[in-house]
Parts: structure tokens; C-alpha cells; sequence
DNA sequence: ATCGTTATTCTACACTTGTTGAATTACGGC
DNA sequence: GCCGTAATTCAACAAGTGTAGAATAACGAT
């Protein structure tokens, strides 16, 4: 309690070496708020309580502290996978409330929000990644379960209304849809994912 | 037809100074495709085939040239309100349509990406303006013509369900909401607002 | 023809960025 | 106690950024 000032020299430190997983704290919170591009090396040394070059000296290039910022506590399509599969009625009102129950959680906030921030802005490959990341993996993960044809559109369509509520609630901040719980969300927006998923709708190209 | 490597000196141009919108005209494509931050005045300056120092002669600054470029060709919330008072049947379909007819527009849909980016980025004040006028005119022109308490929140429903396709359309581009033409989106979306629009909710904090 | 005004470029500055290499200190095994 | 290895900082570079000021050339009015 008593060393806010301390001017410490060059070498080593004594103690517990959890400095790693600091920067990477510090990176996701400076990714997740600030963007990638928003983000500096510098910034995030400075969060961290530590030189510049030892974010660069861990992880070897801005790029790479990225992905490894971005290494989710979850894994997203699988958790929706398992959802759709445990439930046979009406799906909508658990997805809602699996997927606010991921974002809601502190721990993957921060590296989700970051992922997001990243597939919305347009910062180069990494970016894209996570946009295929996007359109491949958790899209089929939405459309796999649905009979038919139109399978991808219904998956597409239940995945832009989940999109629309996690830019609401955490990016844009639109009341009440902010601060309501989760639970409340589900039973606003589970039918609507139900409609979606079931509804028969014409031939569209 | 043949001034390709014209390497002109220094004084003034003689022919037409359309310069200006030139400028803007590279300013929203640049500040539509890569942001705030990953939009440099020198890129602009390029792509308007232009010195840099043109731009700031101009527009005083960065900011200043951002908000010049966000000016929009129409005004979202006013069409809105038109499209809400002149419609007394389901007015769900009508919004879709009219939404996407703005953003389909060649002319709208640079500087309309460029305003959502900076909303969903992080890239401070200009950003955090943008956020409080969806927050405010943008959404109460959804609230204002529903009755009841809960007026905000299906307002906020019915937003989070446009900015959802947006971001499926727009931003990420999933496929088939991307390429469908917008029409078909207008039947398969218009239900569901009208449904948000209409339906008894209990009290929700 | 002259003159102020405007459009345009050139050059340069101060700053921030990602990144590197050398220097310094602590740790762990022998 | 000694020594390789890992942790940490320092100082610096090259590149790119926004921006300012001076210089030059064309325009419009008189």
C-alpha cells in the first residue's frame, strides 16, 4: 500500500512471474474498449505496470498479442451446438439466455467484445478472420439443426437478431435492452428466434 | 486519356474546381471502409489525387473533415417519422424497406458505414456523439408514435432488430441476408417488428 | 495590365507508433 | 558459490501520423 511511486531499475524482479498473464489482461481490456488499431503496445505496457518491450518480448508482435487476447474462455458455436441439441421444444428462449449468459460474464466480455469490435471495424486479417470465424463456424452451428433448404437464411436470420441484441446491449448501449437481465431478454426475444427457426417462408435467393 | 504521371508543379490548377467534393468523396469511401483511426488524411489526400496539406487547407482538421463527411444525404430519423405516421396498417414491412432502400443507395451507404463504424469502434468524441443521436433521435422516432409505458423498450426491440440486419448485411456480410434483394428481407423481418410493436410485455426493468 | 484572392503544392516539424538490441538483475540447478 | 537462462528495462530507430507555413500559380475584378 505504500509503493505507487516505485522507480524501480532494469534487471529482474523478485517474486511470483504472473506478468504474462497481466499483459494479456491489460491487452484484452485495452483491445476490447479501444479496438485493435485504437489499441498501442505502449498503452497496454502501461495498464500492466511494465516495459514496452517485454509485451513484444512474450508475444512477438502486436498481431500475435492479439489472437492470443482472443483465445476465448468459450467456445461459442460449441455452446450454442449443445443448446440446440438438449432442447427439443422450443429453443429461442434458451439461446437468448445462453448467449447473455456468456457475454454477461466479466471473463469473456472483454475478449469477446474485442472479437466483435475487430469483425465490425476493418482491421485487416485479423479482422477477416474472425468475420469467416463469423460466417463459417457459428453460422452452421445456428443452421445445422434446421430441416430444409432454407436452413442457411433461417440460421442467418436468427444470427442477425443475436447480433442486433449484443450491439444494442454492449456496443451501442441502448436502454432498456442494457440494463434489463437476461432473463427478461430471453422471454422478449425467444419467440421471435422460434418464429425464425420454424416459420416456412418462400424461395429467396 | 493520357496524363496518367502528369507531375504537375506547384500553383493552382487551372480547369474546374470540383476539388472539394472530390476530397469528401475519397473521405467517406476511406472513413467507410477503414474507420476513424485506420483512415489517414495522406490516403485521402491520394486517393482525391491531391496534396495532403489540400485537405487540411479545406477542412481544418481530421475531426472536422469526419464530421463533413458524415453529413448525410438524408435524414434517418425524419424518414422514419414519415414512414411511421403514413402508414395506419402493419408498419413492420415499410421500415425494412425503407431502411434498406437508404442504405442500398450508393449515394447514403458510405457515409452511413462510416457513422455506424465509428459507433460500434471506439474512437472517442466523434464516436460518442454518434452513439447519443442513435440513443436519442433514432430511437425515440421508433418509441414516439407507440403508446404505453413500455414505449421505450419495444422502441429499443424494434432497433436492435434493424441494427441487427444492418450488421448482418453491411458489416459482416452473412450470406443469404447480403445478397438478398430487399424485399424479401422486408416480408421476413416486417412480422417480427410488427410483433415488437404490438405485443403486450409485462413490466420489464 | 495590375492586384488581391484563392487553389495548390512543397518542405518541415513534432509526435506516436511498432520493433529491436544491448544491458542489467534475479532465479534455479549443479 | 557459479553459471546458464529467463525476466525486465533502457535507449534508440525507422516509418508513419496530423499539422503549420511559406511559396507558386491561376483566377476574377478593376
Amino acid at each position: 500500500m505504500s509503493d505507487t511511486k516505485a522507480k524501480r531499475g532494469k534487471g529482474r524482479r523478485p517474486g511470483s512471474p504472473n506478468t504474462r498473464s497481466q499483459i494479456l489482461d491489460a491487452a484484452r481490456s485495452e483491445f476490447s474498449s479501444s479496438g485493435y488499431d485504437g489499441t498501442t503496445i505502449r498503452g497496454v505496457a502501461g495498464l500492466a505496470g511494465v516495459d514496452p518491450a517485454l509485451v513484444l518480448h512474450y508475444f512477438g508482435s502486436k498481431e500475435e498479442l492479439f489472437s492470443a487476447a482472443l483465445e476465448l474462455p468459450v467456445d461459442p458455436a460449441g455452446r450454442i451446438r449443445q443448446v440446440i441439441e438438449a432442447s427439443d421444444g422450443p429453443l429461442g428462449e434458451s439461446l437468448v439466455r445462453t448467449m447473455l449468459g456468456i457475454w454477461d460474464d466479466p471473463d469473456n466480455r472483454r475478449p469477446l467484445l474485442a472479437a466483435l469490435r475487430s469483425a465490425t471495424g476493418d482491421e485487416g486479417q485479423v479482422a477477416e478472420t474472425v468475420r469467416q470465424y463469423i460466417r463459417g463456424s457459428l453460422m452452421s452451428a445456428f443452421s445445422h439443426h434446421l430441416s430444409g433448404d432454407d436452413a442457411a437464411l433461417r440460421g442467418a436470420l436468427i444470427g442477425s437478431q443475436l447480433a442486433g441484441i449484443l450491439l444494442a446491449r454492449y456496443m451501442v448501449g441502448i436502454e432498456p435492452i442494457k440494463s434489463s437481465d437476461a432473463e427478461s431478454l430471453a422471454l422478449l426475444y425467444g419467440p421471435v428466434l422460434d418464429y425464425f427457426a420454424t416459420t416456412d417462408i418462400g424461395t429467396t435467393t
